[in-house]
DNA sequence: CGACGTGTGGCAAACGTTTGCCGCATGGTT
DNA sequence: AACCATGCGGCAAACGTTTGCCACACGTCG
């Protein structure tokens, strides 16, 4: 058969390409539930008795049609169980409705903070919701970008890996806006150096003389703020401040900051991360050393889990879920024109320290 | 200003609408990084002197072109930083390659497996993977399905609160795997009955004879299983099996558990989902009421935490991280039709008891 | 030397929606 | 009665890509 000179059903228009998927529209009436082809404006349009274009803006622009048309062409669109095409919309429109939130490790319980801010902000602002894991990997992250755009609307960087200069390319490409980043691009900041700072002096008040702290990734922004803050307090507070490495912020990290912990000989230590901060809790108990007797331990984050641990932990709160829902926020409005670019970044979010169980008066030499 | 019978820049075709964002293709040489719209085929074209379907040949067609044709598209790409614009592809193919992952509740840790499982398994097919939240409402769940259909390829419902008339409905809509749910569609399921058994059995040999089981959401299809199951094992096994009531599974509702726990005078009860045991353990805990000496708790689904919590959980692992793996690869090889509707069903997954410290023999009367 | 196959590139339709412009009809105003 | 404003609906282009068909230019074989 030859498709050319093939006349369509309705229109006459000669059709190249793979041919129609059903060259009859959704049936009119009867069981709607079994149409193999999904219903579209044309579909409606010609159930109703009007021009596509009248379906159109009866659907989407209120008042442009008159009372009675608008309702048959409803009546016609539920009718048939029409939804209207994303893709289509998206082409013509250049907006998706999608936003991407991109994360360095959909694992760490930190980050589904992030997924349930975003999350909760995006229904609001009825977009959905996309969710890119780039397993700490530069590559991977920058590769994701480069697919979002065009795809998404603008995304959300949780913990970005990549450095200032690919982030700044990035950023011109797309809508971004970067959580504990601070950018040529909107963010959000959470102030962890001076919650890190909070820690330091809870020790400090509790007669920690010597004390370490075990940092994350170097490619962390935030790691590296808060080693900064924090040799600042160590010399304003006269204290040893003992560098105990960076470690990947995972439970199984902490075997090893447990056991420089011992060797340091500190009473004290702050944890990059509550993750980690877990396994150094592990690893203590299998050596034997009592938490909090003899060494106290102060986590980031105050994740899931926190305040199930015995000893509970004392832990750095940070509003990851508020920081994930502002972000989103600013996001959603710059695409909505709300907000400029150069409109002034939002004041870094304060954290606390939520003292429990696992921080106490350091032992007597 | 007149649109009609203005000319284009280059094919004489008239344009309506919005105008061009930019009549020029993205500059050729220097800083494209700067380039405000997004390059698209045609420019691509443009610069590499062919027609717009050869270089979509070229990129897409290996073979189809000329090695000498092909590689200088790929050069002019390289150099516009093309790439192609989702939304199109999708309109032409029909395929948006998207997939959705239905949950009913972000915050549940039992659900970030699901995330984790079913990302993992998309990013080896090269698709990406949208979130939605339904919020425990058959209404958002249906909202999301209708929304979905024509914007994502398919859908995995982990957890699905719609009844079984309209999953079947959507079912037909758009190519849905389910999670624990047996269905007209394709499914996996894990075994949680005979996981509860389990448990009921390691109590029964632990002298529990009067053991309590604390249900969850009336919705969820599991909960009537495991319910099932449990019934028909104490029967068999001579035990009272003390019906607890149905709760919302979070930390907060497990105060009613341990209070029913306390008032049916039971000594070991099995619990929905760890979430709701965590809170049984800290609702017991502040009544003086020791665990596990004077009563058992199992969990289930062996969440993060699990393990933290003191007395660490009893629960019965599941592999829920594997089970969402596992509905992926169904739905992926479905879109890609590896696989047909009719095929089996794959067996139920297994799960097994996990002994912790949260269970001990019954007290002696 | 002509017929034919093969390799390569172009034309233009099609996907489903939105929207600028135009035309028609109706009702109100001078 | 002629004119104008306004309301409503239709036409058709446009978004960016893919792809069936065709056209052209070779080279080879009879």
């Amino acid at each position: 058969m030859v498709a050319i000179g093939c006349r369509g059903h309705e229109d006459g228009r000669r059709r190249v390409g793979r041919r129609r998927r059903s060259s009859r529209p959704a049936q009119a009436g009867g069981d709607i539930s079994a149409s193999p082809r999904p219903a579209t404006l044309r579909d409606v349009a010609a159930l109703s008795g009007v021009a596509v274009s009248t379906a159109s803006r009866a659907l989407t622009r209120p008042g442009r049609v008159s009372g009675e048309t608008e309702a048959r062409v409803r009546a016609a669109a539920e009718q048939l169980g029409y939804a209207p095409s994303g893709p289509a919309r998206a082409l013509l429109s250049g907006r998706t409705g999608v936003v991407a939130l991109v994360v360095p490790d959909v694992t760490n319980p930190f980050f589904f903070s992030a997924v349930r801010g975003t999350q909760s902000r995006l229904r609001q602002g009825r977009f959905a919701h996309l969710l890119v894991d780039t397993e700490e990997s530069p590559a991977a992250e920058e590769r994701a970008l480069r697919d979002l755009r065009g795809t998404v609307d603008g995304a959300v960087l949780a913990g970005a890996r990549l450095d200032d200069e690919r982030l700044a390319h990035w950023a011109r490409e797309l809508p971004i806006v970067t959580i504990n980043r601070s950018q040529p691009t909107d963010h959000v900041v959470v102030d962890t150096p001076g919650g890190a700072v909070q820690a330091l002096q809870h020790l400090v008040s509790l007669g920690h003389r010597r004390i370490g702290y075990a940092g994350g990734p170097p490619t962390s922004w935030s790691d590296g703020r808060r080693r900064a803050a924090l040799a600042e307090a160590a010399g304003r507070l006269d204290v040893d401040l003992v560098d105990l490495g960076s470690h990947v912020p995972r439970r199984e990290g902490g075997a090893l900051v447990a056991d420089a912990v011992v060797t340091a000989g500190v009473s004290g230590v702050v944890v990059f991360n509550d993750l980690l901060a877990f396994g150094v809790l592990a690893r203590l108990a299998e050596r034997g050393v009592v938490v909090p007797d003899e060494v106290s331990v102060v986590g980031c984050d105050d994740v899931f889990g926190a305040d199930l641990v015995r000893p509970a932990l004392t832990t750095v709160a940070v509003p990851s879920e508020r920081a994930a829902y502002l972000a989103t926020d600013l996001l959603l409005n710059r695409l909505e024109g709300t907000r400029t670019t150069d409109a002034a970044p939002p004041p870094p979010l304060p954290t606390h320290l939520v003292v429990r169980g696992s921080t106490a008066p350091a032992p007597r030499p």
